[in-house]
RNA sequence: GUGGCUGUAGCUCAAUGGCAGAGCGCUUGACUGUGGAUCAAGAUGUUGUGGGUUCGACCCCCAUCAGCCACCCCA
């Protein structure tokens, strides 16, 4: 290896193992979006950064996206997320979707932001919404929906729970402490940043705000009452239709979620791993008008987003990624010399209209380093047609798993193969 | 964008400023028509890249690239 050029930063390769893990996430994501009734669908990864610029705010589009001019010279971004191109395609066809919409989508997304673990430039992301209705029971199911991931890939509610808040409670609550209107904005940020911060540190960061000590007080107090659901009519029913969903043991109030992004108004949440510092796995919540700012008419949803990178961190940390297979085909044909190279062909051919999946040796070579790499690639059985079954019209096959061979005539050999497989299924 | 750690064989890692190594893996053979085990032999490097200091640099210095980690940010 001389001159390779490297791989661009942040981004990552999927050798065959990597992209059975992410073909099996992509599997469980959708046989959960799907029992739900979502459907699948996508936007270009190429948008033009107007897009984003009308709604993300340009902090988004100019530090942590990808940007370069196209020959026209437009500015075109690698798309950093999804919900913009889901706001048109719906403002699009307002007139003609059925509402409410369930939709989901897996695809690869990309932000110009430094590596480190847990982000990539390059990753992909599960999104889903329900758009088209605004009730907490919708709210309810997103949250179910997204435990039922977690059911599906082995995550215990001891591994991984979803914090769930409300931001319209939050308003009031801080209305209550005579906190006004103008302030609350930078009040949610300044609870957001709580865990990151020092205590003291925090205080005095409360206290630069404007906040009065008797306000603090109330705040912390307001962060540790985990009774304060009780107060809003939306976590009420959320929680009550969580129940009945049956997976809220994944649920759990916490005051201090509040979500970054500005556009969620309602119910908000957020999943983490549960031990050490509780990493953040994914994140969503209630938006009151998501197609506003592209031009259609105001619609109520609710939806969530959830990386590949951090999933595969907490998957990996409890052992329940499933184990690579990497037989592509249980069958391999070898090649005995270069006298017979033309049988084994119709034979690899025979088995595969028989259904069998089958790897050709591609040259004639010693068996011995054939049986190495089925052994290698993970194939179980090996067929041989030297010249003694030739002469007699018969191929030997090998089973490597159970170590044993037999010598049979060429037209059963597909069926001996089948049925072997089949007795190992029922095992 | 800020700071810290790291970069040596395919992989995991050694090597006081003085001949660049081990384990695993790989190739070949022991095995003339049969994989994993064992044994033996063998191959593999511009020490990330570019400069500098030095009689001499994997080692020290500078820059750069990449990875990891923490900030920042989180759509």
């Amino acid at each position: 290896m001389k001159t390779i050029i490297q791989t661009v930063k942040g981004t990552r390769e999927f050798y065959p193992p990597e992209m059975a893990i992410r073909s099996w996430l992509y599997s469980v994501i959708r046989k959960v979006s799907e029992s739900f009734g979502y459907q699948e669908y996508d936007g270009p990864f190429l948008e033009k950064i107007d897009l984003y610029a009308a709604k993300s705010g340009e902090e988004l589009v100019k530090e942590q996206a990808f940007v370069f001019p196209d020959r026209g010279g437009e500015l075109i971004a690698l798309r950093p997320e999804l919900t913009p191109s889901l706001a048109r395609m719906v403002a699009q066809r307002q007139g003609e979707l059925a509402f409410p919409l369930r939709w989901w989508s897996f695809g690869p997304f990309w932000r110009y932001e430094r590596p480190q673990k847990g982000r990539t430039r390059e990753f992909f992301q599960w999104n889903i919404d329900l758009i088209g209705t605004s009730s907490p029971e919708c709210d309810a199911e997103l949250v179910t929906i997204c435990a039922a991931f977690f059911q599906a890939v082995g995550l215990t509610t001891e591994q991984v729970g979803i914090q769930v808040n409300n931001r319209r409670l939050m308003d009031s609550a801080l209305a209550n402490l005579g906190i006004p209107t103008d302030l609350r904005p930078a009040v949610f940020k300044f609870i957001d940043r709580r865990d990151k911060m020092r205590p003291v540190d925090w205080d005095a960061f409360g206290l630069e705000l404007g906040l009065s000590p008797n306000q603090m007080e109330g705040l912390k107090a307001l962060l540790e009452d985990t009774e304060l659901w009780k107060q809003s009519d939306e976590l009420v029913r959320f929680f009550e239709a969580m129940d009945a969903m049956g997976l809220s043991a994944y649920a759990h109030f916490d005051a201090s979620i509040i979500r970054g992004l500005e556009y969620y108004t309602g119910t908000v949440f957020e999943a983490r791993e549960l031990s050490q510092e509780g990493r953040a796995i994914l994140g969503g919540g209630h938006y009151d008008n998501l197609v506003a700012d592209v031009g259609g008419d105001p619609l109520p949803g609710v939806g969530f987003a959830m990386g590949d990178v951090m999933i595969q961190i907490v998957l990996e940390q409890y052992g329940l990624i499933p184990p690579y297979q990497s037989a592509t085909a249980p069958v391999l044909v070898t090649i005995f010399d270069e006298t017979r190279q033309i049988l084994p062909i119709r034979l690899a051919s025979a088995f595969r209209s028989a259904g069998l999946g089958v790897i050709l040796y591609p040259e004639p070579a010693k068996l011995p380093k054939q049986f190495k790499y089925a052994d290698r690639i993970g194939v179980r059985f090996v067929v041989i047609v030297g010249p003694d079954e030739e002469l007699a019209g018969q191929v030997t096959i090998k089973d490597l798993m159970l170590r044993e061979q037999a010598t049979i005539p060429q037209g059963e050999a597909a069926g001996w193969i089948k049925g072997r497989l089949a007795q190992a299924h029922s095992l």
